[in-house]
DNA sequence: CCATTATCGTTGCAATTGCAACGAAGTCAA
DNA sequence: TTGACTTCGTTGCAATTGCAACGATAATGG
């Protein structure tokens, strides 16, 4: 009708496709350890950082203060993490792997990247797609205002 | 510290950049309409489509029954589309634009489109990005499983 | 024709979420 | 040092969401 076609829309593309991703991803870490999405997150990130602070993950990860703080707290409470105040700003909380959350993101970690690498193989110029969506992401802030 | 890196994690990625890229066109439809997602993908499958079901949309435009059926009475609550009943199968409702509907999608659609295109513009193989877009999506069910 | 089963859209409810407000802690300037 | 201002993390609350249950309608099979 229109000269619009939705489904030919790159920002909804974009959004199923994510969406479909994240959910095949999500199959994985959900049914074994009852991840949420923002646990997943903090869990990755801590993995490749160390020792952060809530604020730290939450403009690192694409995640809302609330949900950092949310997630930290469960996962806390599961014995996947510690938080601990820092010492030098007492304003920072610092959250670690435990021993219990480094083996399960070792065990993780391998079937995450086996489900990348699943997805890439659907394509032909895989790389080619990767750069293009680095380089969208590298456009720093919205890409509207 | 493992061999698992966040920021480089393809799911990750498309989160991220799928948020993104609605965000700023949400800003369009959302300032001018008060239009949320949903509501907008509504909108635009009628502008195609003519007059289709709930149930339709609910699997076209990837939206839950819930969502479309929210999104809709909104909508006509607001006079951008009606609602009747199929009158060959009473348990469809159908719905389609009004004029009002129709003229906010005629202004909306071209900016969409402009939109799109700033984006793409980032890149330089565009084609080829959309086409790994488009490939990834056309495997149906989740990667996962 | 009737009974069973399936489909459609709506709605109630519980869980999730974002937002704003808050207290605690730190910074800075006078 | 003190007072105003900023930053960090948490939490209360309202809005959004997904899920399941429901009533209404249609299809199926005997």
């Amino acid at each position: 009708m229109s000269g619009f076609d939705l489904e030919e829309f790159l920002p909804y593309q974009l959004a199923v496709l994510a969406e479909r991703v994240s959910q095949g991803l999500s199959d994985l870490y959900r049914q074994k350890y009852g991840l949420s999405v923002a646990e997943w997150r903090v869990v990755a990130h801590l993995g490749q950082s160390g020792m952060v602070s809530v604020r730290e993950i939450h403009q690192r990860a694409m995640l809302g203060k609330s949900q950092v703080s949310r997630a930290a707290t469960k996962l806390e409470g599961n014995g996947y993490i510690t938080k601990t105040p820092n010492p030098v700003d007492g304003r920072l909380v610092s959250l670690a792997l435990t021993d219990k959350g480094k083996a399960m993101l070792a065990e993780l970690a391998p079937q995450a990247m086996a489900y990348e690498r699943r997805i890439l193989s659907e394509l032909d110029g895989a790389s080619e797609f990767r750069a293009s969506v680095k380089r969208l992401l590298a456009t720093k802030g919205s890409f509207g205002r």
